[in-house]
DNA sequence: ACGTTATATAACAATTAGGTTATACAGGAA
DNA sequence: TTCCTGTATAACCTAATTGTTATATAACGT
């Protein structure tokens, strides 16, 4: 159980169209940020700052690994149930946008 | 099954607390406008505009009883389902301002 | 017709959102 | 060290959001 406040605050971070994809493309697994850079035509700081409001929001997790930083979503998130449930219900997107460096090892 | 950017329009209109806790309220059943005027600590066009805005995303119907119009959730919605999913996860709110005019007929 | 009430719209101000370019920082490789 | 790559932050611009007050519209009551 939420409060209203809480709630849409949520659901304004997810009422973003990037971030929506950005989510559901990690709900198919932990995704390097550069992989985000490559899929999306904004640029990088723009992308940044995105996953800094998802960050925020306590949706994601990060894991460095080198120069890489790779997010995933936050399982142990109040929302994260929520979160899962609306991505279930978005139509999966044909990923032709993977990321061309060494992070996608 | 949703597009990304469908969806996040959704979600942007629900992304808001006002909005949110109005459908809340309406999810008890049919409102009058004036009782969102009464129950919430802004203006009557600021009141009109969110409920416009609920309305031109399609999740409300409207009816017009005399110079009253009631609100209820457009159970017709695409999104109808997930409105109602997430409006089960917030609080009930003690309304303790309901309309204090005729309409609460 | 006239006044009153309920709601919507217009015009405006302040804030927020989302993009940009430029720059800083972190880590690996030469 | 120096250069390169990946990511984050700063500064800025524009557009959208959210509130306000003033006004218009719709419907009722006298």
């Amino acid at each position: 159980m939420y409060t209203a406040e809480e709630l849409s605050k949520v659901l304004k971070v997810l009422g973003d169209p990037t971030r929506l994809t950005m989510l559901k493309q990690m709900e198919a697994g932990e995704q390097c940020a550069c992989s985000f850079v490559d899929c999306f035509d904004i640029s990088q700081p723009a992308i940044s700052r995105h996953l800094k409001m998802l960050r925020q929001a306590g949706l994601l997790l990060e894991r460095r690994d080198k120069q890489w930083i790779h997010y995933r979503l936050n399982e142990t998130s109040p929302f994260y149930g929520i979160v899962v449930d609306l991505l279930d219900k978005i139509e999966t997107i044909d990923v032709s946008c993977d990321c061309d460096t060494e992070c996608a090892i």
